[in-house]
DNA sequence: ACCCAGGCGGGCG
DNA sequence: CGCCCGCATGGG
């Protein structure tokens, strides 16, 4: 098969150690290099490896894949459909996102399924990545279905819908287990998360937010994560922090005071900035990161 | 022991 | 609206 031939405007590393869904579920591999990755989806598995000398990333597929449509999927999960140049460029607006940039250049937004994003950040609440990842894990050994005969895939609504609240907490969710099964049930009967793709933004985050378990936060990351709507701009402790920090002098301001300035900052790429600025937050030496 | 982690729902003023 | 609280669990 053909690789996957790509601009170098893509680096798995700084994207799998991002905190997205896609790693959730996903075998990382290469060691601290990072450089491949397998993930499980409901046609098949896919492993995938960058070879960054190339600017290539070949791959292999299981199940009910083809080459053309193994090559699609993993374009579109890693996002690599978008041009990262141009996004990069409208939102490089200040010097302190031109490092945050300068320092990551190459991290996409990955497109999991609206439904393992829900999942996935359903779990993120009052919670820290590592354990997420954890716990993720778990879910999918107890209620993923066989997927090749070695590994198992993400859990569906229905099987989380029919798991008893006491099954899905021997997962390690703690107090998030009726929030799981709740919006299971919901993405497994009436939701219906497709409708939500030809939805506009302030009326999609209306819908996911009537759900229980889902709030301002989650609905912006299922959004961003799930959807593919680089608009939303999910807020959690670190954003604040460091949009506080570098724009406001350090001065406290409210959720709703940093939409409105990411929105008018950052515009219809503003998801793109969000993750940058998550990212250096996290990891770099600008006095906000803690010890993990 | 103490603190925190990609928040949310509910109750209050 | 804004503010405050409890919520399970594990790691530093």
């Amino acid at each position: 098969m053909n690789p996957i031939v790509y601009d170098g405007a893509f680096n798995l590393k700084y994207t799998i150690e991002s905190g997205q869904p896609l790693t959730f579920y996903s075998d990382l591999r290469g060691g601290s290099k990072f450089d491949s990755l397998c993930y499980p989806t409901e046609k098949g598995r896919i492993e995938l490896k960058c070879n960054k000398e190339s600017g290539r990333i070949s791959y292999s597929f299981t199940g009910k894949y083809s080459d053309s449509s193994a090559s699609r999927e993993i374009v579109t999960r890693l996002g690599l459909g978008y041009d990262l140049k141009d996004i990069c460029g409208n939102i490089n607006t200040d010097p302190f996102m031109a490092k945050a940039i300068a320092e990551f250049y190459g991290m996409r937004i990955t497109k999991s399924e609206p439904w393992e994003a829900a999942m996935c950040f359903v779990m993120s609440q009052f919670n820290n990545i590592k354990r997420i990842r954890k716990i993720i894990q778990n879910l999918i050994r107890r209620f993923g279905d066989d997927c090749d005969g070695t590994s198992k895939t993400f859990p569906t609504p229905q099987a989380l819908a029919a798991a008893s609240v006491s099954d899905i907490r021997a997962c390690g969710t703690g107090f998030r287990d009726r929030y799981l099964k709740h919006v299971a049930e919901q993405f497994s009967s009436s939701f219906e998360p497709k409708r939500l793709y030809h939805m506009n933004y302030d009326d999609a985050k209306d819908s996911l937010m009537e759900l229980s378990g889902i709030g301002d936060k989650v609905a912006d990351c299922v959004l961003l994560f799930g959807y593919g709507k680089l608009e939303a701009f999910p807020i959690d402790v670190w954003i604040k922090r460091v949009v506080e920090r570098a724009y406001f002098n350090g001065r406290k301001r409210s959720i709703r005071q940093i939409h409105d300035f990411s929105l008018e900052r950052w515009g219809k790429y503003r998801g793109y900035a969000q993750q940058y600025l998550f990212h250096y937050a996290r990891t770099s030496r600008i006095g906000l990161a803690r010890k993990m």
